[in-house]
DNA sequence: AATGAATGAGCCTTCATTCAT
DNA sequence: GATGAATGAAGGCTCATTCAT
């Protein structure tokens, strides 16, 4: 039935992302994802047609869902702060609901493969663009200082975030990344010169 | 003769930065390395136990190299903007005049393999501290608003830096990384509370 | 029901012969049989225990279908010249209208494989006893000559046969087999000597 | 040393000769050569890029082989039957020195894959125009009667021969090829008309 | 020390066959 | 009976590493 179909589907997604981050993409066995999601090798490849294309389809469905996700909080966000706040806090959690997510990506995104850097730059610049229109949309209201260059601001927005998440990923402290929202927020507040 | 010796081991150690860069450690076949640094196959394991251990040793060399220089970068800086400049200037000289080195780190550098991590550990974790300990020191001497959580400035900084790095790859564009400093010094400045 | 079952074994044979002919028996793969026979995979094994019962099935029924043909002719001829003749033009005719069948026999027939060995050599000796057969009568009806090698003789009839047909079934002329039939018949009555 | 790379390819040629002959191409393991040649599997692949290159290179060095022998043979011959006996000796006495070589033709030269095709199909035509020149010189020679046709003839003197070692190759009996020389010929002889 | 041919363990992928529906 | 998704054994090929020269 449909259902399961893509139930398996995504079960394989699943253990692709656990495998991938236990170990990295390369080194990781096409038979410990099989038997991580429960079925034989040769399953996985009725439903992708190579490792490859694994963590292709892997950061297509996880970063577009991801993106979604950020656009809908930013919608309801009435200023730059508040924008802010949303954008830390939807990554910061969503990292947190998929640790194994967030190791996989802060690894395998900066692979020179091309043909994941491919699958990939669509989702990610995407989010690119989303954060340089809140630092644009800033200094039209006033929000933000002027002379903000727009992308070394939004490589600093994410870059922050990124690095936040990567040493949150590997010290494997209880501490959780939620915990550095508002320490986070005012240094952005400074650096683009936001009004209290 | 031990000169000859020592540059062959480097010669190696550069082949080996020039071949991660374009395909990936994993992907990279020995043989590729051997043929980029001149030598047999079988030479590059009179020098390395192991494809492993190049890229370890990578790391420490070169990263140990890049510690080194930044620390007496900062020995002449007698304020923290001054600081921050230098940390940023150096970082971007440096990966500027080590292109391939800079891809390898950008993306090795999350690598979960453990032998790896602990390897990248030592240097990576002093480049931390010593930018840790320029936010601290800003707090003592003023320069710093107190409330400053001192990790998250330091993600902020280490982590702004190296996405623009990161971005500085990625595109090959011709700009160069330099051109951004100031630009980045002045979000620093604002995060920070720096007086101007 | 019981003539619904036939044809679709029927079915199946039909489409083993053409994917047989297009690709060969090993690297054909059985979901290509069901394909073109419109057929699940599994419903293959509803019929044929494996792959290579199929092939036997196949040269069995076919065989044994070209024998029985081949036998029906000749018993309507008076001498010898008339028997080679109903030979080589069964042969070819029936060769003609089942060209993928002509394809497979011709590669397949010559198979290592010890199973399908024993499942064609029966037909197939049959066909070499029926055609010695004619030679031996042509000898005792003084057609023939006496010093003939029957054994060798066999050799030269069905050798030439299947040599024509394997030429026209790799080269793709639109020439047909039939056309040569008189040529053939004078080389046969010259070797054996048989009044004009 | 360069001998012994040659050496070396022999041997492995000389194994998969021996391996595609007792079990035939397809179902042959390249492990199979690599242990027949006494080497390790990967060594295969230093000499061959992969397992059909093993079979194409096999019929073009030995076929070519086979054709330089046969020519050389042939042109000492002063008539045409000399020279049709010469066709016969050289090609059973070849096929009686190289047993798996012969086993080997018979079945893989009929593959309806097309690379192996291609492979084949030059130093085969050659054997081809070589009968067929022997049956046109016969003709001009007035040795052969004019009304026959030079393809078909070629035919029955490539299908008789290539059936009779088939047959030899198939029945493992003590009886050697060469026994039937003299009365090949002579049907070769009464089919051509040739003078006694 | 240097070489590079040889090794062989290992892995991705295929595909004949099975079996739950 | 029919289906086709699932299975998992098997095999071609790669490549890090070794070692005779």
């Amino acid at each position: 039935m449909a259902v399961s179909r893509e139930d398996k589907y995504q079960k394989i997604l699943d253990a692709a992302v656990e495998a991938f981050a236990e170990v990295g993409y390369h080194p990781c066995q096409v038979s410990k994802i099989a038997r991580i999601a429960g079925v034989a090798d040769g399953t996985i490849y009725l439903y992708f047609k190579s490792k490859e294309e694994i963590l292709i389809r892997l950061f297509e469905e996880r970063m577009g869902d991801f993106i979604q996700r950020m656009r809908s909080e930013l919608e309801v966000c009435r200023n730059t702060r508040m924008r802010l706040k949303a954008i830390i806090q939807t990554h910061f959690s969503y990292m947190e609901g998929n640790r194994s997510l967030a190791i996989v990506t802060q690894v395998e995104l900066r692979q020179p493969n091309l043909n994941l850097r491919a699958a990939i730059s669509g989702p990610l610049k995407e989010y690119f663009r989303l954060i340089e229109e809140v630092v644009q949309a800033g200094i039209q209201e006033k929000d933000v200082r002027p002379s903000v260059n727009i992308r070394v601001a939004r490589q600093m927005i994410f870059g922050t975030i990124d690095e936040a998440t990567t040493d949150w990923v590997l010290t494997r402290s209880g501490r959780t990344l939620s915990k550095d929202l508002e320490g986070m927020l005012e240094l952005f507040a400074g650096a683009l010169g936001l009004p209290d």
